[in-house]
DNA sequence: CGGAAGATTGATCAGTTTCAAGCTCCGTGG
DNA sequence: CCACGGAGCTTGAAACTGATCAATCTTCCG
């Protein structure tokens, strides 16, 4: 399979004629990485973005006792480290492979050049940006003004609205999950635990079962606690 | 003073030509309003964005119980609600005057149309949109990662850092302070008393000294804690 | 097969919020 | 012009959420 096919599945791309994708293909470095391999350090000097082939990302914060905040976990077609590219300065985060994976990567100087160039690919990654600027005001607002049931709650809600099911599966460890919540694994079990025992879920490993919609949302929106 | 003038001074235009900013002129609409006056309610049509003349507006999150997190407090110059105009969909958060102001009105679909028209406009929004990213990833990592102290701190330090001085100057209330820091006016309260006590900072009314600027980025790196 | 990583449960502890009260300051209307 | 009322700010005591520390068990990767 050629780069221009992969580049052609991925929504950034999305609406691109063949020239411009072949032309976006000329610029890209084809990378992988094993499980758990660093891709880029926090400070590190920003000198492009990728793009997930195959695989899963973890990007991420640490604080100095090395407790870790998941601000993103991109997969096949995501993207990540856009904000190297326009403020043109160091990698605002750590980025490490979760499991063996496939990236394109764009060095800053060609993209910039790409985009100017062409105004669909910069509604496009206009789009992209606007779209993790919401997300990222929603993860401020779960942190601030929710607590961690809460915030569990509108996760499950978010996984289940994606999947279309109200039947869960969690494609990353628990680990990661409750760094992704902002809390500690520890706390993640027993919230779970709570919930399972009300009957707002059942679960079995990574599957997670939601017989009681309305009762999560409303856990989500703060309009009940779990006791 | 009229209208392009006021854009010539906006970063987000920076760089344009007369004839773009001529251009943009004419689908600006002038808006004033009142301190306290509403902008648009989180969930309302996201019909356009704005940038502030003059004024202070304060945008920000709700929970259910009232409790508000400020997610951005845009001045002259700034710009704030693009993500309306990019993601096609609803405002994600609220927006208030917090004092009287001058704002121009961009509609979203003129607005498109120029960013299409002009690769420089649509690089300067790029830049823009990755600021604020990287803001808002810095706060998700200080909610996540670090107590009140110690956001307080970076937020002490940024404030320095902006105006080159050890003395700071509050331009907002104490309770506006809390609310952007994801805390409450009694915690404030009593964590600057703590920094005051400990020789960290000296405080006299909305001035701040900073006499141990070492101190505080301690504190604000985790290294040190407030006893 | 061995060991590290993931997951769960209990007891304790620290940080922050909540509730309550009192204070100053300032704008506005009588 | 003064008084009133509300907003901002501070301090204290009590309650609570979530983190920490510790132990155990399981799973799965090398």
């Amino acid at each position: 399979m050629k780069i221009i096919d992969h580049l052609a599945g991925v929504s950034l791309f999305k609406g691109l004629s063949a020239e411009n994708l072949e032309e976006l293909a000329m610029i890209v470095t084809d990378q992988e990485f094993k499980r758990g391999q660093v891709i880029f350090n926090e400070g590190d000097d920003g000198v492009g973005f990728f793009v997930v082939i195959t695989g899963r990302i973890k990007i991420y914060k640490m604080s100095a006792e090395g407790k870790e905040q998941i601000l993103h976990l991109p997969g096949p077609g995501d993207t990540f480290a856009e904000v190297a590219v326009f403020t043109g300065s160091s990698y605002p985060a750590f980025a490490v492979a979760l499991e063996k994976s496939r990236l394109f990567f764009f060095p800053k100087k060609s993209f910039i050049d790409s985009i100017r160039a062409n105004p669909s690919l910069a509604m496009n990654m206009l789009a992209s940006l606007s779209m993790r600027l919401k997300r990222f005001s929603r993860m401020i607002e779960a942190l601030s003004l929710k607590e961690v049931p809460g915030r569990l709650a509108a996760h499950l809600l978010y996984l289940s609205e994606q999947s279309g099911d109200t039947q869960v599966v969690l494609d990353i460890t628990k680990v990661h999950l409750a760094s992704l919540l902002g809390t500690i694994p520890e706390t993640l079990s027993r919230i779970l635990g709570k919930m399972s025992k009300q009957g707002l879920i059942r679960t079995d490993g990574p599957h997670i079962a939601i017989p009681d919609l309305d009762g999560l949302d409303d856990l989500a929106s703060g309009e009940s606690r779990l006791t």
